[in-house]
DNA sequence: CGGAGTAGACCGACCAGTCGGTCTACTCCG
DNA sequence: CGGAGTAGACCGACTGGTCGGTCTACTCCG
């Protein structure tokens, strides 16, 4: 039924606000009962407790964001570039929905191991992605002997306590201020050559139909690279966790 | 009175291991005080709530890293080693004691806005420190147009998310496996030049004395860097938070 | 009319914080 | 010197409020 759907899409954005704005201990569930205009009943129909509705809007924004780079990478298709419009991208995303941004980022230890657990599983995809771009961008030449997934958690990380700490103290704009030197900074770390790239075109998000079918590695050094942890693979991921 | 101080201590011990264990919220302040075996009065006697004995515990561990940094980068004269040592202690003391690791690293999100500026505050001395220590490294030549605050940033991001990756998973370990890694990106990712310093002999903290006065570069020039951020003396910063 | 879906009053566990009281160590007067 | 007095450290039973979760009653579509 449409109307089923339509109340947990509004319990799922309800949630969201409330969760971002209060973090997860200090939203009471009936605050999002009335955020949403529903009714504790329906909550409790739609999940089984706080915690699977808090993972629930996590999992969501987790494949909101990610779903959104793929798409975006896919429009390009020069390996360094692609890096680039993957930053891009996130940081625009992140900086545009700060609900996003405040959950998704929010480390850990505050919460309990579950919580943490949660997190680590949707940086584990993006970080899946992220090693993928690199190992297209760095024929082995360079760099060899990166371990290529701490590059990707670095990089996450950076971004991520760059975004964070915009989000606290309102500065700098991560993709006006923050960008460039961010862009040089990743960019270098992982050896020289990729800075600057010309000018990239980039197409501003036609919601074009479902495609991100992104066939990043497409090209290289072909064998292997299989983006690692295909249980991972899109909304279904997490989806157990909430069971 | 020797006792009382030796009883806060007691409670700042067991507060920092459940705390770290348990996160905040799900931390019950009986739990503390039976790990302290003292009582809940005492407890009120010395803090006046639980979220003062958190905020006490984060800028005890806080204090405790930073000092230990300003230390070790002390030991040590050429802009560029130093980095490396800041970098290399900062691993190995969130390796080693991960309550501090657990409790410093958590993102804010996740508890109220109290507690994120708790932490803004810490890693903004950090970052002070750091971005000191990028000052001297990179004269003007280098990466003249990156804004250090933002390098410091990012890579305070890049090393939280390798340890809380770790700290997750048990992997990569930060200083025997992830560094090699992290010290290449990092140097590299603020210009060429830093990379690979000769190699250097730390002397791995024996428990000894209380000195491990290690002396790499003891030699010559005299009049050395003092480091930048005089303001930051000591404990003074957070202190004010708990009053 | 029947059952999926919603409403919201209600319940009970849990827990931060309180408060009256004890216990120790020290002071100071006789 | 010593014992009564005192302050301040410490104790833990208790409470008041909060909030996740349940339950019964209602609605309304099919």
């Amino acid at each position: 039924m449409s109307t089923k759907e339509a109340t947990r899409e509004r319990l799922l954005e309800a949630a969201e606000k409330v969760f971002a704005e209060k973090g997860y201990y200090e939203a009471a569930v009936d605050e999002i009962v009335q955020e949403s205009s529903t009714s504790k009943g329906s909550v409790y129909f739609h999940f089984p407790n706080k915690e699977s509705l808090f993972l629930a809007v996590m999992d969501h924004l987790g494949n909101r964001l990610i779903r959104k780079v793929e798409q975006q990478v896919g429009e390009v298709t020069d390996p360094s570039q692609r890096l680039d419009v993957a930053l891009t991208t996130t940081l625009e995303t992140l900086t545009k929905h700060r609900t996003i941004a405040k959950l998704l980022l929010s480390k850990g230890a505050g919460m309990g191991p579950a919580f943490s657990r949660n997190r680590t599983e949707v940086f584990a995809r993006f970080v899946a992605l992220i090693t993928g771009l690199l190992d297209d961008a760095l024929p082995s030449r360079t760099a060899a002997d990166l371990d290529r997934e701490v590059v990707a958690y670095a990089w996450l990380g950076a971004i991520s306590e760059v975004v964070e700490r915009w989000l606290e103290t309102g500065h700098p704009h991560p993709v006006r201020e923050a960008l460039p030197t961010l862009r040089r900074l990743l960019l270098n770390s992982v050896g020289p050559g990729l800075v600057e790239p010309r000018r990239v075109a980039r197409k501003v998000g036609g919601h074009g139909a479902g495609t991100n079918q992104a066939h990043y590695f497409a090209g290289g050094d072909a064998l292997h690279r299989q983006i690692p942890g295909p249980h991972l693979g899109e909304g279904a991921g997490l989806g157990a966790a909430l069971l």
